[in-house]
DNA sequence: ACCCTCTTGTGCCAAAAGTCACAGGTTTTA
DNA sequence: TAAAACCTGTGACTTTTGGCACAAGAGGGT
């Protein structure tokens, strides 16, 4: 399991590998377990081994969606943290039963300067973040939620369907149900696409 | 100049400072000129030593305030750019007359690993961008537009006055002028603030 | 079969934000 | 100093989004 983690984030110093081996642990998490709860303190740098992550931020009722972490993917957050002892702004509760790869802050940090490749994985994440973030903000500045919405289930889509409640939806586009539902309506009057129970079917 | 520069961001090795001064240039721009226009390939890493920079991205007649570039801050963009060639998606355009330090990407990119005090330059240059995208990305979520404009006029102030027309607020708002106007209206009629011509000014 | 929870649909109304149109200031500049 | 360009205010209207209430359907478990 490590060994696929190594290879695909092309970890290839012998010494950092062993490093990871010695230093970092495996664990395993079911579907609606909190990895990271907003405003306690990161200890470890989590990376997705196997699974499905969302990372969310919250206030009052309503959510929205920073990101979701797949395959071999780090929470961004967690490695900023890494840098500078502080607390989460987020939260990522497990999606799908998860396997994390844990390593200790302090480490990581260390890792930074003294191997290459562990460098290359750090600026990566970031970049790939920062990038991901930006195209989100200025969706959500500039694009109506309809649109948001249409474009959301294109990405998550799988073979054209997405298996999930309005209201699931609501809390990913930092909406409310009502309006979702409505929206899933309008779409699917301009057959854009059918709706089923928690079900919906992306036409064309 | 490049002294104050180096001296600020803590860069102390000998070896570097003397790449710095050899590659890099210093230019000077005037209120109004473009630094970074958006889908142009990235060059240069521009930091800023003097003056200020709006960064931002736009679509069709709106546009959103990414950032600000204020003295020895770099546009987080350009160095996400040096390490690997891409175009930008935002335009930098300088508000205040400004001195630039211009890096080539090549070294910007190769002094990561090599220089402890770049490194951490980068780093942090990453995680504080990061952060404070994340926390306008949830204000623009969460926040209806008059507690936006609020806070953000209360940032920006420089003694309690901000001297910007509605249309310039609308602008880094992603909003329209009319929209700013009768919200300034109501925060008026509220007592927050009192409006003059190209001047807002804070009460309490 | 029955209960409970989750899911979806929708009517009605309110609030927030955007659009169009126009009028009268102020500042810049030629 | 007169024209042009920018700045502010505002009425009237539309669209978008949100909040509340209620009803009906689906599905799971005991």
């Amino acid at each position: 399991m490590i060994d696929k983690f190594l290879h695909q984030l092309r970890i290839t110093e012998p010494e950092l590998q062993e490093e990871i081996r010695k230093n970092a642990t495996i664990t395993e998490h079911d579907r609606g377990e909190f990895i990271i709860k907003n405003n306690n303190y990161i200890k470890v740098l989590k990376i997705v081994l196997e699974g499905k992550v969302r990372v969310y931020q919250e206030s009052d009722e309503r959510e929205i969606l920073i990101y979701y972490l797949n395959t071999m993917e780090t929470c961004t957050l967690s490695l900023s943290a890494c840098f500078e002892d502080c607390k989460s702004t987020v939260n990522a509760i497990v999606e799908e039963k998860c396997i994390l790869l844990n390593i200790p802050v302090r480490f990581v940090h260390d890792w930074n300067f003294k191997y290459k490749s562990w460098n290359i994985f750090t600026i990566n994440t970031f970049r790939e973040s920062y990038h991901h973030l930006i195209h989100e903000y200025s969706n959500l500045a500039f694009q109506p939620l309809k649109d948001r919405l249409f474009d959301y289930l294109v990405s998550k889509a799988e073979q054209d369907i997405v298996y999930k409640s309005h209201q699931e939806l609501a809390k990913e586009l930092g909406t409310t149900r009502e309006v979702i539902s409505r929206l899933l309506k309008k779409l699917e009057a301009n057959k854009q696409l059918r709706l089923g129970q928690k079900e919906i079917q992306l036409l064309k």
